[in-house]
DNA sequence: AATATCTTTGTAACCAGTTACACAAATAAC
DNA sequence: GTTATTTGTGTAACTGGTTACAAAGATATT
């Protein structure tokens, strides 16, 4: 590739590689899928294992998990549901949640998507060497932002340097 | 923090992971500037350091530079115009080209900017724990895709899986 | 010199996600 | 039991990008 210009200044570039990694591989799930034919998109991926664990979900319930908005949610279970991966339902209990699980067509294709997933994790993994140390790093990053986030950390020094 | 979903899950989690890190620096750095008064944008970082190191650039050698589209370089500078710190002017060479560099402004206040960006790098090395680990971890995932993409690897273990 | 191709910029339409707001249902407080 | 607060869902408007397309200038081909 022509250039280095992210990856040489060192940590101001960081937060761009970090998306340019992260766009790289939604991508190219994308094209993937999209060559095997498979109508289904990247980021339903961690829906159908959430709802793979927990048999009914409420959006909310989905958007803590996925730490995303819940209209986020919301846009992206419609799809699913119009590609009849979803169904919904009211909760008898509590009549403002709605439920949702996967439908019975969802269910009869997981096995091909685990295949296809599968071979996705194997794919990162041999990306990573094999080794864990990213994800471990990755983890030391986030607890350390738990404890005392970019901001504040950021305010800190400014004020004290 | 409730929510451990995304963590526990590994690599099928990363990608995740690895988006919303980066919304946080972006995000937080939003918050600084607006709380320090600052009327930059996150985003805006990267083009006043290409352009300290580079007199003039067009928009094409921006864009390759920070691996956006041209498109997203023209939002962006037209923005940061609009504010004051860019100016352009026609390449005599070739009449095409849209030559950028910083304006006045954007000098006088490069100084204040980078005790700032100072502060900002400082945050985030305390964050590493001062070790280097992730920078590297990023880097050798990142060759491995130059070497043969997420796709490319995916599709192969797939067939051969 | 005329024509075809490539490059640079610009615009338009779109996309995945966000925040801000509205409203109804459930729960708590009195 | 009424009223106030909180929670769950939904919609609207926006944002920071994207791809697809168009047009004009530069370069290469004949």
């Amino acid at each position: 590739m022509a250039n280095d210009f992210l990856n040489d200044i060192g940590y101001p570039g960081l937060t761009g590689r970090l998306k340019r990694l992260n766009d790289q591989f939604v991508e190219q799930t994308r094209q993937f899928y999209k060559e095997h034919d498979i109508d289904i998109e990247p980021n339903w991926h961690m829906i159908f294992l959430l709802l793979e664990m927990n048999e009914k979900l409420s959006i909310t319930e989905i958007a803590n998990n996925l730490q995303i908005s819940h209209p986020g949610v919301i846009k992206l279970t419609k799809k699913m549901k119009k590609n009849g991966y979803l169904e919904s339902e009211q909760d008898a209990q509590d009549s403002r949640r709605h439920l949702l699980k996967l439908s019975e067509k969802a269910k009869r294709k997981l096995p091909e998507l685990h295949r296809y997933w599968k071979a996705g994790n194997q794919a990162i993994a041999e990306m990573l060497d094999h080794n864990q140390q990213l994800l471990e790093e990755l983890k030391v990053v986030e607890e350390n932002m738990q404890v005392s986030d970019f901001k504040e950390r950021m305010t800190k020094i400014y004020r004290e340097g």
